[in-house]
Formats: C-alpha cells, sequence, structure tokens
DNA sequence: GCCAACTTGTCAATGTTTTGTTTAGGTCTT
DNA sequence: AAGACCTAAACAAAACATTGACAAGTTGGC
C-alpha cells in the first residue's frame, strides 16, 4: 500500500533504488535533481515519490543518457524514457557494489537465477519470499525486462512443471495470485494524458488462463497506454461492447491454454465482426499457432513475444497520434 | 478479544512486546508516541491498543524505518505498512489527486457515499477512478474499516447488478480485478514475525468467486496474520496439503456461487479429514447457509460477517499464543 | 593526434544527529 | 523495606551532513 505520509531515510532509499547515499547526495548537490524535506537536525527525509524518480534515474543513466540531461526532468518523462531501455545489459551495470557495509548485499542477479530464486519460493509455498525475488527482480533488470526476462520464463515453467507434475496445483494457485498482483501493480496507469491511447486486455470465453492477458496490461503501461483490464473469459460481445465503451484504440488477447477449443474459432470471428472499425485486435500467447488461420482471415495481429507486442503497439501509436 | 478495560504495567508491556522499558520510555519522551494513561502515583497504564502500536512500531523499526518517520503515524498506517513495489506505490499516488475532481479539502465521505461513487466508476469502465475511490476509502475511514464497510457492500452490490442485468459481465470483471488487486496490496504483512500464525485462504473446487477469500485474507493480515493466499477452486488434497507445508493455524473457504452444489458437501468433508488436528476450519460468504448441516456436522467455523471472521482469528490466536 | 576543460562517481576528513542503553537519585506499591 | 517505577542527564555507536578533492572518462578545439 503507498503511503503518502511516510518518509524515509537515505538508507533505506539506497537500498531501494541500489544508488550509493554518497552518489544521490552529489546529484542533489549538482543537479538539485531533488530536494528532500529534511528534519530538525537536517537530515534528508525522502517520500515516496522521490524513490522512484531516483530509481528512474538510475536506469535513465545506466542506459546510455548523462545525468546532467535527465537530472531535472519532470517524472513523467522519465517514466516515459525507461521502456527504451535496451535490456541487454544493465545487469552486468546493476552490479555495482554498493558501500561495504552489511545492510546491501545486493549484487545484482541475472534473470535465470532470478527465475531459480521464484521456482524455489513457489515450491516452498512461500509467497513473500516469491515478492522478494519480483521485487528484487526489478531493481536489478529495470521495469521492462522484468517482464520478458522473469515473469515470461517463470510462467512458463510453472505452467511446465504443473502439466509434467512436479508442481501441484496449489503451488500453481499461489505463483499465479502473487504474480498477477504484481503485474497488476506494474500496470497501474501513472499519471497519463487523457489523450494516451487506450488498451482493452483479457482473455475470450474459455481461455481460463489471465496471466497472459495481466503481463500485456503491464508491457502497455509501461509504454505509456492507459490500461482497461477485464480478467479472463470474457465473452464476444462483452469484449466489444468493452472497447466501445472505453474507446480502445486496440484489443489484447491472450490464448494459452486449451490449445484445442472448437468453439474459440468462431468466438474469434465474432469479436473482429463485433469491433469498431478503429479498433485493432492483437492477439499473443502460447496458443495463438493452433489458431492461425483463423486469426489470419480476420486480419489480427498476431504476436509471438513481448517484443512483437511492443513493435504492434508502437506502429498503432505512429498510425495515429 | 482484546479487553477494553485492562490497564497492563510497563513491565507487562515490555514483556509481551519485546521492547525495553527504558526505549519505550524514551520513544514516549522523544516522539509522544503514545501517551499513556497514569495511576494516581503517576505509573504508566497502557491498554491493549497501545500494546498492538508499540509491536508494530517494533516491526517497523526493525524492518528498516527509523523510528522518527513512523513514530507518529496512526495504528492504521502502521498496519497497513507494507514493503513497498518500487513501482506500484507511487503510480497511486501520483493518479490520486487529478481524480478526486474538486480541490478543495476534502471532507472526509462515508461508506455508502463511497459504495455509489466506486458504482459509477464501474460502470463507466473506468479501472482508474475505481482505484482512486478505493484509495479515498483507504484514508477516510482506514485501513480496517473499509474491507467491512466499503468493499463487503461494493461486492454485495456488484454480484446483485450482475445478477439482476444491470451491470454487464464485463463491468464484474472489470470490478473484480480492481478489487482484487487492492485487496492483494492490502494483505500485504511487512516484517512478520516467524511466528506470527498463518492462514490459508481459498475456495474449495466448484467455487470460482474469489474476492471473499481475498477479502478475508486482507482482514487477517490487517490482525497481523501470515497469509498464504491460493485463489479459488482448490481440491480437498492441494488445501490440506498447502496446510502442511505451511504449518497453517487455519484455513478459511469462502462458499459464495453455486449455493447448491452436490459435490461441495462431500468435498468439505474431505478437506476436513485432511486437514491436521491443529489446523482449524472457518468458512464464510454468501453461500454457507445453503450448505449448513454439512459444516455443523465437521465441526467448522462459520462466519456470517468479517467481525466473526476476526472474533474467531482472535479466539484462535489466544489459544496457543 | 593532443591538450585543456568538463563530467561524474567515489572517497576522506570532520562535525552533527539519531537512537538504544546506562547511571543516578527520588517515588510508588505491596 | 524490597522491588518496580519515575525523571533527568549522560553515553556511545551508528548513521548523516558538508566540504573538498581525486581519478577516470568524455568532449571540444586546434
Amino acid at each position: 500500500m503507498p503511503d503518502r505520509f511516510l518518509r524515509h531515510s537515505i538508507k533505506t532509499v539506497s537500498e531501494r533504488t541500489g544508488l550509493s547515499p554518497h552518489l544521490i547526495r552529489a546529484w542533489e548537490r549538482r543537479y538539485e535533481t531533488i530536494l528532500p524535506e529534511r528534519t530538525d537536525g537536517n537530515q534528508r527525509l525522502y517520500c515516496d515519490e522521490d524513490i522512484e524518480r531516483l530509481a528512474l534515474l538510475k536506469r535513465a543513466t545506466e542506459s546510455g543518457h548523462p545525468i546532467r540531461t535527465v537530472a531535472r526532468l519532470p517524472i513523467e518523462e522519465l517514466r516515459g524514457l525507461a521502456p527504451q531501455l535496451p535490456d541487454g545489459d544493465q545487469s552486468v551495470i546493476g552490479a555495482q557494489p554498493l558501500q561495504a557495509g552489511s545492510s546491501g548485499p545486493r549484487s545484482a542477479r541475472t534473470g535465470p537465477e532470478l527465475v531459480e530464486s521464484a521456482l524455489r519460493a513457489i515450491t516452498s509455498m512461500d509467497a513473500s519470499a516469491l515478492e522478494s525475488v519480483l521485487e528484487e527482480a526489478v531493481l536489478s533488470l529495470g521495469q521492462v525486462a522484468v517482464l520478458s526476462h522473469v515473469i515470461g520464463p517463470l510462467v512458463q515453467r510453472v505452467g511446465d512443471g504443473w502439466q509434467a507434475g512436479t508442481l501441484k496445483v496449489g503451488h500453481e494457485h499461489l505463483a499465479s495470485a502473487v504474480i498477477r498482483t504484481f503485474l497488476a501493480n506494474a500496470a497501474r496507469p501513472f499519471a497519463v494524458h487523457a489523450s494516451a491511447p487506450m488498451l482493452v486486455a483479457t482473455t475470450p470465453s474459455g481461455q481460463v488462463h489471465e496471466i497472459g492477458a495481466a503481463l500485456v496490461s503491464a508491457a502497455a503501461a509501461n509504454k505509456g497506454w492507459r490500461i482497461t483490464y477485464l480478467g479472463p473469459s470474457l465473452p464476444a460481445e462483452e469484449i466489444a461492447s468493452a472497447a466501445h465503451q472505453s474507446h480502445a484504440r486496440a484489443v489484447a488477447l491472450s490464448l494459452v491454454h486449451p490449445a484445442d477449443d472448437p468453439q474459440l474459432p468462431e468466438e474469434l470471428r465474432r469479436i473482429q465482426r463485433l469491433l469498431p472499425d478503429s479498433t485493432t485486435l492483437i492477439v499473443g500467447g502460447a496458443a495463438v499457432d493452433s489458431y492461425e488461420k483463423t486469426l489470419q482471415q480476420i486480419g489480427a495481429k498476431v504476436c509471438r513475444s513481448l517484443n512483437d507486442f511492443s513493435a504492434v503497439l508502437d506502429g498503432l501509436r505512429q498510425g495515429s497520434n
């Protein structure tokens, strides 16, 4: 839960952002990056927004922007900057040792390591450990890379483990609940312009797995879209009606399981038919190949990776902005 | 149940919280953390809430918050103090001010007013407006009261509207997604003692509505329980296995719909049979009356309100703490 | 190519603030 | 009268703040 009243010491900020206290102070001194409140005794007190700002600045500098050019940007612009991250090597750069202090032994871990940690948390039914891993992953890799390098593979592994019987249904449910909440938080729109394009994310009737739709929501939100997230298994009429009501520029569907639903092709056709012409239908997920012919017929944009999806979003945005 | 009238000496408080008497006095002197009553002879007398407050403060400082930043927070804030996601929290802050519309000194609204606002947000398919209303509700009523005065009635109204046809499935899905995330965040405990009792929350096979279980999770988390939240529709074996693995002191089930599942009584019996003796089965939700006989037979604790539920938790906690 | 000027992360020196603990001497309860 | 409690003052360790400096890297002009 957010807290408008709570203030943090510079140490906390350092741990949360991965920036050394020295550096935080240097940025303040040289660029007035942020001017935190002070205690009576002149010690700095940061609010939650300050922490986000510093985290964004860290990512911006890691992706090549010199600090002086971004230090004074308003927070919205910084958030817009973040998606431009090349999601290759921040992990290496992020591995800056913090001060020798005992509290921050965080040497940044790579995607696969984080996925393994997450799986261990899941098998031991430890929800808060799983949350911690995901949180760590955001700090290490950045908001965007986490989606494709940790969440994506993790969902895949959990699904595999479930089908192979190495994970029980309970483990899968626990993981789903935590990941879903994580993604929902990541997808929360930050003060966007009312002019930002709207994406409706859901899955069609019969498709019960919602994580794909949630993942896509988070990715789109990070690219500056507004999101209407509707959860899983919605009939064609409902999807179309929601798209109308929210003036959606695009509808994103996730198809995962089952991959052989005889009803689904007709349902997809109906969705496309009911959708306004100005609304683009985007479809992704592990099962898209099974319905490829239908998708081609109705002219839906098919995505086979989050990168595909990002590209499609960019295209739509350019198309009419 | 904590006794409203009993008063405790500083020594008792010290033993219960693990804080030294000296430190308790130092906090009082420096920050007016709490100002206990006094005897005629000027010795301190603490009530149960003071003890909870001090325990929460201890946890907060242990998890890294300097005492000066948390000492004056109201108790709801302290209970709601969660390890904040590096991204989720600030976005709420960013989204908060714009929705509130009138910029004037917002006078706190009552539960029913907030419910109506929330319903308007839902019918207009505006997820972020709904989030704002819930956020406002927390500030107006406090973390705990929100659950019974806003979320509960709201869920009821949405369910009614859905059955009456005034709300479409899409509206219901949207509301569920937002409320579920809100509750999941509310249920995030912070730096919990490993000794805190564990609650497993879920719904049995066939029961597809998970909001009740999420609601219960949030309520229990606010009373200091650790939570393992497993989402909806879990088979008896899985529930029992999760209870075992997490050493749960209680399992909470929510029954809402359907209210006439012929399989469910047997499923409930199996759950009770497979559960460790040390684990209590608690059942609540709109459909408990339909399964009352079975529930009575197996000796489950039946709750018809959140208050009931809180009382049951308190009883369990005392039982072995 | 090369040098000067600038950028940027890190450190060291030195003093202050915060915070949990301790000491000292008096008061209250039983 | 013993044990628990009170206030006030003092301590010491950890955490912070400020200033000034340095080294590695980059930029720009010649």
